[in-house]
DNA sequence: GTATGTGAAACCGTTCACAGCA
DNA sequence: TGCTGTGAACGGTTTCACATAC
């Protein structure tokens, strides 16, 4: 292990890796070079190498990568090799939507709580889960074992909802709310706004009018 | 007008400049210094500056930037002072949570069509919209004015949504699926893969245990 | 005095090119 | 021979520092 600070670009791409990884391995693919798999993921193949040299060695030189030990290593770097349990903070559309998106599951993300603000909400169930109020988060957070609190909820509500998770004791917040999150240092909190997506694309097609830009963006996120 | 290009991650800051605009623009203040919406925002207050002088010239020397000023300025330069038109390819938990989205409605994004592959939600009324089949993507494109296709399929579906869109004429696609679409270079494709976000949040509590990086991630994606 | 606008410097991530090894 | 692993070169973004303007 290296005490080197890994940039998040590099863990995106990780990601996009094992994405890719699996769909090779499903397929049957033993063996994948980097040239062939930075053609799927469409990165440099030098990119690739480095990357992985962050974590140490896993190609073989003059064969390439083992499709199924890379992936499997690769998941290890990432925590995806076991169960992570996620509660939910608002059950507006989106949150729904989160409860109920079948990749998150394959991934090894399983919700296990879920909470909201409004009366009418609580007790309903989806699935396993009853939908809380927000007052349970601090019990239910300990009870079941939550790790990561997913934040779903409208944006003025948001900070009250971290604050709630963080008391409770949660150590990672994935915000949706299109706002900056004030949270202590220890915890880790991604944002993902995708109205700024919107608004970059927007951009795109607004300046080509104009101008011929013809830059295509190449990771999600 | 300049011809340099762009980099995208100057174009998300806008759209965060903007959204915290116009909150301080609500509150009725009026001034702002690069410091204050720096801070604001959580980022170098140089980089603001820097970020702006791409497009012009919009402070004054010893007071600061207008607020209202330049958030038309900025929702100008970004294409937002138009309403955009777009149609969504697949109706399932988030492609309903993206129709129901309020803040899309707030920066003027509307849903003006909805496709799915699935005979039982052909028909559905969401609002002023009714679910089509996919094959009236290229009829509905050009009547209904469509510039912008959501893609919300699952993976396996998300390419044919794309030909179907591209071939109907839209300019640009957001797409949803965790999947690298094979489009021409004239479209403008986005990507918004928020598993990715997921497995960056994992990794980092996965390497917290062990080591000391405290690495919060600042942009929203 | 104060805050912008901007050249220059520092920093960081990407790509090249080749040494090293199966 | 073929492909990985990696130092070095490159290119681009961020930050600094100050001239400039109100």
């Amino acid at each position: 292990m290296k005490f080197i600070k890994i940039p998040s670009i590099v863990i995106t791409r990780l990601s996009i890796y094992a994405k890719n990884l699996e769909l090779l391995d499903q397929k049957g693919v033993e063996v994948v070079s980097s040239v062939r798999l930075a053609d799927i993921c469409g990165i440099n193949p030098a990119q690739i190498r480095k990357d992985l040299a962050y974590f140490g060695q896993f190609g073989v030189r003059g064969v390439g990568y083992y499709v199924t030990e890379l992936l499997f290593e690769i998941k290890k770097i990432l925590g995806l090799d076991k169960e992570w349990r996620l509660g939910l903070v608002g059950v507006g559309n989106l949150g729904w939507a989160l409860l109920r998106h079948a990749q998150l599951v394959d991934k090894g993300y399983t919700f296990v709580a879920a909470f909201d603000r409004k009366p009418k909400r609580i007790g309903l169930k989806i699935g396993d889960i009853e939908i809380a109020p927000l007052e349970d988060i601090g019990r239910m957070v300990k009870k079941k074992g939550i790790e990561i609190g997913v934040i779903a909820v409208k944006p003025r509500w948001a900070q009250n909802g971290a604050d709630l998770l963080v008391r409770a004791g949660v150590c990672g917040i994935l915000n949706f709310a299109p706002v900056q999150l004030q949270c202590p240092a220890h915890i880790f909190v991604e944002n993902i706004d995708f109205s700024l997506k919107f608004d970059v694309l927007c951009y795109r097609l607004t300046s080509s009018k104009s101008r011929r830009h013809r830059i295509r963006s190449r990771l999600g996120g």
